[in-house]
DNA sequence: TCTGAAATTCTCTCTAG
DNA sequence: CTAGAGAGAATTTCAGA
């Protein structure tokens, strides 16, 4: 389904979307109209979801990041969570997780008070009994998904 | 630095970095050269990181996501401890974190098979004395940094 | 800093092998 | 899949307000 080339095409393109098809094809080794049509089939399939930016967070006042877990009291697996989730903007990612709490959350904010707000909003929801916060001291990187590798020297 | 116009091209980027910028000036209310010049200067001052494509995790083979906190009997922010993270291609993203733990890294594998193998690399790094897993069973969401909104209501 | 237009380059499709 | 060609768009630059 995504073969070699496919998957040399995607590590191209998420280390540069904007280089032309010409130059895309002769670093994968095909002609610019095949590498056209690979890509295009790539997102027809949703393999590509979508092309976007990666922009710096201190940048636009979101230079402070941080995890919180929070726990339930309930299912908190439905859409009404969802929404009330996505409708803080400083959240970026929140997924259902399973272990002690119910829900890891991703937040991005300018200052820790703007954090302190966030963290308040969540006690707000529905369900919601308690966080942990984790506070990131200092990012070593943040990458696209690896599309080649499996665990270096195969040790499994 | 960042003025609105920039925040508003950067919210259109994000959601799609393939149209023209005749789209992007009319959806801002700039020419296309303007539009053009604005997202050079974003580029070239770094808010702009660089032009990519999201790719989805499940259909190359990454379809299993988690997040694992690392405990260290040493201090984890050197070069050392980045580059053997790094080495891991499992691995999307590792902080260094506030708390109990030392590090919090990203991972995506194709299966729970996979995590495996990567937490006992992940033992193998020096310093590295225990790690606590939490495997995500389904995401909410996983979206750009919006650089427009503070906290919704503006209670802080 | 923006506009509008000119010149260059690329996209995208088509044909044929 | 490759190669080439052609029409249509887009990028990129630049003069002028």
């Amino acid at each position: 389904m995504v073969d070699g080339i496919d998957r040399a095409l995607l590590t191209q393109l998420q280390h540069d979307a904007t280089q032309s098809y010409a130059a895309l094809g002769a670093a994968v080794g095909l002609s610019a109209g095949s590498a056209h049509e690979r890509v295009r089939k790539l997102r027809e399939r949703g393999v590509i979801r979508r092309t976007t930016v990666d922009v710096d967070p201190a940048a636009v006042g979101r230079g402070v990041l941080a995890f919180v877990m929070l726990g339930a009291n309930a299912w908190m697996g439905d859409a009404a969570t969802r929404d009330a989730l996505a409708a803080l903007p400083e959240i970026q990612e929140a997924h259902i997780i399973a272990g002690a709490a119910s829900v890891l959350v991703k937040i991005r904010t300018a200052t820790t008070e703007d954090l302190q707000a966030v963290l308040r909003r969540l006690f707000a929801i529905d369900g919601v009994t308690s966080t942990q916060t984790i506070v990131v001291l200092e990012s070593f990187f943040e990458r696209p998904i690896n599309v080649h590798d499996q665990c270096p020297d195969g040790q499994k």
